[in-house]
DNA sequence: ATCTATTCTTAGAAGTATTCTAAAAACATA
DNA sequence: TATGTTTTTAGAATACTTCTAAGAATAGAT
């Protein structure tokens, strides 16, 4: 099944949907695993008639973190993840299985206004880390 | 003047002091300026007679996080940072002079448990990214 | 349909932070 | 002192990301 939606997001955000671009949005826009640049390009690379190029795997993820389209996520020092869920949140990094789960805004109290007048919060990130319950969560 | 402090603090965390550990911490101890391993590196060296390699930097760091003697912190992709406090606590990054400041833990409400039970937290951190009002805090 | 300017992609080189390797030095113990 | 263990060293290797220079695709103007 072809997939209008990526493109059309693309296109909101003032992205030019090149193929590149549409598969590698297409892909971040299924998963929920939070992968990294080279994650995404084992993933993609065959969804396209020509070779794809590490330089524009990166070149496109910098483009969808500026556009506002993807989020970049820091769990591990060496390398971005990448989350199509731009909404305010969090990340729990299960730590037998490496596996990060989107902790919503709402389970953690609002925090910006914790820090007294000294500190203009503009934004913040919390990242958790531990066990899950039920393992069969991917 | 000399500062057996960072020695015996070693001791106590089952690390033997050497000349270049010793330093190493001592550096630590007496900044609040969340170094990263290049930044040690270069305020350190001249301060052992013998050439300082960075492998012993990574070494001596990993060592001390290992003991528990610093932190790592991270935030900014690409490199750590290490911080002779080690209590709980969470990190303000000015977004203007990237300077870094402390949180401490008390100033924003407990987390731990705010997650359900399917979550099992064994630590978190908060990073929050902002202006800081008066500007003259190093 | 061509021409032209701009944007995008490519392969590979370069850059940066960190770890690895193998040998020398320092240290501890007998 | 002899011996084994730990630490340090310089430089090579690795991992992630960016840069470079050239070609391909695209968009607009003629
Ligand atoms: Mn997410
Ligand atoms: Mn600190
Ligand atoms: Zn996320
Ligand atoms: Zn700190």
């Amino acid at each position: 099944m072809k997939d209008p939606v990526a493109a059309e997001l693309l296109r909101q955000k003032g992205v030019k949907p090149t193929p590149q671009r549409v598969v590698i949005t297409e892909h971040l826009l299924n998963t929920v695993s939070h992968p990294t640049a080279d994650e995404i390009m084992e993933a993609v690379s065959d969804k396209l008639p020509v070779a794809l190029s590490r330089a524009t795997v990166y070149n496109t993820l910098n483009a969808l973190v500026e556009a506002g389209v993807v989020r970049e996520v820091f769990t591990e020092p060496g390398c971005a993840r990448y989350d199509a869920n731009t909404s305010e949140h969090h990340h729990f990094v299960d730590v037998k299985s490496g596996h990060i789960f989107d902790i919503p805004q709402e389970l953690v109290p609002q925090l910006k206004d914790q820090l007294g007048d000294r500190f203009k919060v503009h934004n913040y990130s919390i990242t958790f880390w531990g066990e899950i319950a039920d393992a069969d969560a991917s």
